[in-house]
DNA sequence: GATTGACATGTTGATCTCGACACGTCAATC
DNA sequence: GATTGACGTGTCGAGATCAACATGTCAATC
């Protein structure tokens, strides 16, 4: 159950409102979970039945800001710490990756490029940020990790451009056009 | 729905029963996606059912191997060039990575570590399979993918055990132990 | 001849996740 | 004064996913 987790580490950095969260978990957290607001307001009710967050303050518009409780750190240091990690994965970009080696050369180039193009914009937007987080932050180095796997995605993609390499296991049976 | 195209993609590259697909999800494919066999087979009926792919071989043990049909091939192939692509994420090392800030340095070290173990392990079992296939094979591109990113992943794993940084926004209130 | 372990297929109930529906507020612009 | 758009919270039904349950086969070893 990381949903949970997630959520508590977002609190952990900024007491927030369910609906700041929705936007914390495509801004901040995109690379690494995603949520809905129709998951959020439901999961933070059951983790203040649980004792682990709190409402701190309430605002206009019926808002309710969530901050974590002594039991909630706790939480969120035994899950980091004690539990072992979960590395399945479900990656629908890292399949279209791998799969794309199916494809002829002409439509795995076309594939291959859109990716690239949105691994130079979300490049971009890591430089943006970069810019202004002071080096000693407390993420900086995560992004800095983000703009690294970039770029390693980016010059990995640009080979398989260039170089459009075998035609996997064609024969002309394949997905091929 | 990446879960039917991931079947299609395997079937692409072998014809195979549904308890070969669950070796494969976690063998050539466990860095892109999982599925367990009680989510295979009732996909398995579906696909057949809707024409994608069709029974080739009927084995032992009541085994039966699925291959696909040519409206299989072409749905793979539209998938992959037509269709745009999910980029949200949802990845527990990813977030582990990410929430790992928050933790006071001697927590953050013994995460790390753990992580970089397995980071190692990975790249060792993607060693193996390099040496195996030969260079213009068709996904020897995939496997020099996954040996470059674990090769950023160690890199800066080990910067963060070296150099605990930051201590996050703790102040002494924060999972810290 | 019995046991063990890999092979093989299926179902069921619980939980996770999403898109759509639904309601209401506040500030700024027209 | 009306409209618009961001803010804000919630529910519901459908589909995705998993762990557990359930059943049976075949080959090899003991």
């Amino acid at each position: 159950m990381s949903l949970r987790h997630a959520i508590l580490g977002l609190l952990e950095r900024q007491p927030s409102t369910g609906y700041e969260l929705a936007r914390r978990f495509d801004l901040s957290l995109a690379t690494a979970w995603h949520a809905s607001h129709s998951q959020i307001y439901p999961e933070l009710s059951k983790l203040e039945a649980a004792g682990l967050v709190e409402v701190v303050a309430r605002g206009a518009r019926q808002s309710k800001t969530y901050a974590l409780t002594e039991s909630g750190r706790d939480e969120l240091r035994r899950w980091l710490v004690e539990e072992t990690p979960d590395r399945s994965q479900r990656n629908e970009g890292a399949l279209r990756l791998f799969l794309g080696q199916l494809l002829d050369p002409g439509d795995r180039q076309a594939v291959f490029e859109r990716d690239l193009d949105y691994i130079e914009e979300q490049t971009e937007q890591l430089r943006a940020l970069q810019s202004v987080l002071e080096p000693g932050e407390p993420f900086a180095a995560q992004v800095d990790l983000g703009l690294r796997i970039n770029a390693v995605l980016a010059a990995w993609l640009a080979e398989q451009v260039e170089q459009p390499g075998p035609d996997g296991e064609h024969d002309g049976r394949g997905p091929a056009r």
